[in-house]
DNA sequence: GACGATGCTGAATCTTCTG
DNA sequence: CCAGAAGATTCAGCATCGT
């Protein structure tokens, strides 16, 4: 089992050390100075749920004429669009320093303020990679019915620049847990209740707007490998960190109301790490290490002078020693010659050429997987 | 049976003598200049679907090497987000001159373009009444793996102004459509494809993104009523204009291009007015929910680090947070592994791997009824 | 005609490494 | 930084064709 420390002196990245002990931990104040005292380039995801805005215009009730107990809370007052644009860039702009390069960017919200903060992300170059709805299984009904019943909210997935390519995603992963299928833009939890709501002692909930945990799960799942860092500029009842923490991720947390922090604190305290080998992540061809074709034919597996076909025999060409392949006075490379042969500007030689194997046609790749198996028991 | 002629008559406000011969009918140029033909408080709803501005790389090709056709026209060609920004503006604008003050507004969009479109809105003092998601059953998938699939589009329905409280909306037709439960904000179509799709005499399609008349219909059967007049500032293939004289309304249409202009007279010369009592038809019908495996591990249902045997216990794997199983050095899906510990080219892992309950082992596929009950209720 | 195999397509900001 | 090469990558629905 690995525990959450010993991830930490994996990484060479960052250690407690260097980190100025913010790691794992919640920083009380405001987001934008407290988010000062990390260095640029240090944390590998955010997730931010910043306040939405509401507008109510005054107490909304129930037809019974009951009291819904609205988000009304003065951290979510904003006197104008102007204030809360302002507002929105300069966590943003704080966020992005402390953001690795490869690292990328959540924002929940709903229709009040999401389309303001994805405009702003726009505006500032961060690149938009998804936007992600979640459909809720158990929204709030409409009380008026005066209007749909508000059952999703919007996340955005962005980089914080166009240029950032080498993100952390895990396909693989999310399609193998989908049944195979590759995963949606769209998702589906229950609101957060229950017994996971948290309650302060006269059974009253903590933070209105807590988001359950399975959310942030997929997050994490998603876009982070274990050992990475996950900030939360809004940490609120803790979500973001009882999470990570769970999933053998650190967190690095901002909040500004102490109540929430104690709260957030003790949540996470009682959290029990999952295990090493429950962490890993599936990854597929891509994470293997690359094996030229040559090694294939220096190695004996091919011989040079065998024939190469397509799967059903309708193209062939002839291994020569220096690993490449020749059909019809063409030459080339496995992909190269492919894609020639069948017309194309593109093709991976790897599926497309096949071998006999007593009168059964096997794709080279699975020769591949040989090698590899080779070089994996020599470390 | 209400004909479209009778309907007109059955409009107090607006008559074809009055109306200077725009109704029902599409006028050529650009939307702002275009709708200056209109006058003030004309139109009952508008319904939009703007250039997204799609900023797109190279070509991109499907793993079979088959070029996705894209689009690329030049009407969805901005300099800038400025420019972007200055052209919603404008038309968005036109639009609310002619728009009724009860009346209301629906604009369609993706990732791309919808933020700026929204903050634009409220910036010009519209008030957003809901955000609807229009989830796709066929959508294209992410070809390279390195996103998740971009499986929705985004509607935004707003008011012109935050005092437009006299809007239209058929809340208890809508919740009697949808078995007695309040329609929600999340939505289900298929994409326009098959009979529904045009093509031209060479067989390709007449308009790149043509929409779905189902979800046209469930705009105007929610926010207009009979003989109302709907605006379209983009009429393309002319969707708005069919659906609208399908359903009894009056439209409007404003398209610069000749071909799509001809394309959509046939099309809505074709369509066969409907009554009243057919129009249920129209709203769509919700399929048995899939539930993949992950979404039992998220919820709670299935513990990471849990195990899980085939029914005689010869084969045990143990389920990991991501959602994968591992089994002696392999890892996969439910589906994968389950044909791989029994030398099988596939399997059903919902009926291969049963998990321990009380010393029982069940199938872990009855777990699922769990989820599909809480699924049930959200229609 | 029925049925399976094969092929085509849809609003898409869709790769990564080496030299 | 750029050019070029390696090589990884798709879901649902409909149309067409062959048996």
């Amino acid at each position: 089992m690995v525990s959450l420390k010993s991830s930490v002196v994996l990484s060479a990245e960052i250690s407690p050390a260097a980190s100025g002990r913010w790691l794992d931990t919640i920083i009380k104040g405001d987001c934008v100075s407290a988010l000062e005292k990390l260095p640029d380039n240090s944390v590998d995801v955010v997730f931010a749920d910043p306040p939405y805005n509401l507008q109510l215009g005054g107490a909304l009730h129930r037809p019974d004429q009951s009291l819904v107990d609205a988000v009304d809370d003065a951290w979510d007052q904003f006197a104008s669009f102007e204030a809360y644009d302002a507002f929105t860039r300069a966590w943003l702009l704080a966020c992005r320093r402390v953001l690795k390069p490869n690292g990328t960017l959540w924002v929940i919200g709903s229709y009040h303020n999401i389309f303001r903060v994805g405009a702003i992300l726009q505006d500032l170059n961060f690149w938009i990679l998804n936007d992600i709805v979640w459909r809720k299984t158990n929204p709030m009904p409409n009380f008026k019915g005066r209007r749909f019943q508000n059952a999703h909210e919007t996340l955005i997935w962005a980089s914080p620049s166009a240029k950032g390519k080498g993100y952390t995603f895990n396909y693989d992963a999310l399609k193998a847990a989908n049944d195979d299928v590759q995963m949606r833009s769209d998702w589906v939890f229950p609101i957060c209740s229950g017994g996971e709501r948290l309650k302060d002692e006269n059974g009253d909930k903590v933070h209105p707007t807590q988001k359950p945990e399975a959310l942030l799960a997929r997050i994490m799942m998603a876009s982070t490998r274990p050992g990475d860092v996950v900030l939360d500029p809004f940490f609120g009842s803790g979500t973001t960190g009882a999470v990570a923490k769970r999933l053998g991720r650190h967190y690095v947390g901002v909040e500004r109301e102490q109540t929430y922090i104690d709260a957030a604190r003790a949540r996470i305290e009682a959290v029990e790490p999952l295990g090493g080998a429950t962490l890993s992540v599936m990854t597929g061809k891509r994470a293997e290490p690359r094996v030229a074709f040559n090694v294939l034919v220096e190695s004996g597996l091919i011989k040079p002078g065998a024939i190469l076909t397509d799967a059903r025999r309708r193209h062939s060409a002839i291994v020569r020693a220096d690993g490449t392949l020749a059909s019809g006075g063409e030459a080339g490379s496995i992909h190269r010659l492919g894609a020639k042969v069948q017309g194309l500007d593109a093709c991976n030689g790897w599926t497309f050429w096949h071998y006999d194997d007593g009168g059964v046609l096997r794709p080279i790749d699975d020769l591949r997987t040989v090698i590899r198996a080779d070089m994996a028991r020599m470390g």
